[in-house]
DNA sequence: GTCTATACACAGATAGAC
DNA sequence: GTCTATCTGTGTATAGAC
């Protein structure tokens, strides 16, 4: 029987999961090393102390974002009505089935009065969500209105995140991602 | 020089700003202690345990918003738009005056996955909120409407609060309250 | 009502055997 | 690469003097 070999990206998704469950303070090295089945001395071989495990954890999470969401605005052959709506479809995937809500607003908002340590990954990951949106719909809405018009979608979104999480109902992400849809048509914006 | 008394409230209070920037796990009872200039033994004399610091710290917390903010949506004499031109202007002021955000978004987000523990306190201030809320757009909008009308401000506002906190720059929130106020005069929902 | 001192558990992190 | 054992700091909470 040779010994386990865990690779780092596996250490990294392991501990995402907990670490968006728990946050960042509540969750000890122990809990990340046990949901691997390895010694706090075993995880230390990996990773040299726990600030580097999260921003890894962060930078892995927004690259899947980058890949499997945002790249969608981008691709050619898809009408504006298509991104958006694929882009929601899996949002809403993402922050269902696995539990603990938004890793990202989660994080900020436990950090932000504390320390700036993670702000900078954070950060780009809000800023990969607003450019791909404002490509989206920089072709559907008067430029005076664009930048208004994404901060009101990802703010809805994130709102709607926590009162999913307050009364335990998906639904409200749901509705929050459904509306998103219905800015690009609005006779307003034309 | 008699012995410094420091009332229950006194020490919530201070609690509260502590717990609203620091978070519930992040906050040790010695940051309690220091900021009202006592010894942990001296504020054990006043709480048994750090759980029931933070249930009493949001409901005084609650019980702030239920009469000062949410208190004006049934107020006699006053127009709908009055109403919530208030509500937003205190609401604002709440918000970006004392550091930390919204104390109940951040604790539920915090401890949902966690514990339970302080789960109905947050959600009578959501309630609180929402109540208010319906109450002031219930003879503006469509009762098919209203619900969701409804939640989305709340989770407009929430997410905007986050936003605020990321960028470090209070006019997300303001854009977001702003745009509560058009809900009531939105041609559609006549 | 506030203090000092302390008990006990667990945190992050390291050393060294296998 | 993983383990056990350990170091050091800090957490919640309590006991008892003043």
């Amino acid at each position: 029987m040779p010994l386990q070999k865990v690779s780092r990206a596996d250490i990294l998704k392991s501990s995402i999961r907990i670490f968006r469950q728990r946050g960042y303070y509540r969750t000890s090295m122990t809990d990340l090393a046990d949901a691997l089945g390895l010694t706090k001395g075993a995880f230390y071989h990996h990773f040299k102390d726990k600030k580097t495990v999260m921003k890894e954890a962060l930078q892995m999470s927004a690259s899947w974002f980058d890949r499997k969401v945002f790249a969608i605005a981008y691709q050619e052959g898809l009408s504006d009505q298509e991104k958006l709506s694929q882009i929601s479809v899996i949002t809403y995937k993402a922050f269902v089935d696995q539990p603990g809500g938004c890793f990202f607003a989660n994080t900020i908002l436990e950090t932000a009065h504390v320390e700036d340590t993670f702000r900078p990954e954070i950060m780009a990951f809000f800023k990969a969500w607003e450019k791909a949106l404002l490509h989206i719909f920089s072709g559907n809405i008067a430029p005076e209105n664009l930048n208004e018009q994404v901060e009101q979608i990802m703010a809805e979104v994130e709102g709607s995140i926590i009162l999913m999480q307050l009364h335990q109902n998906p639904a409200y992400l749901k509705k929050a991602l459904d509306r998103s849809l219905t800015y690009l048509s609005l006779p307003a914006n034309h």
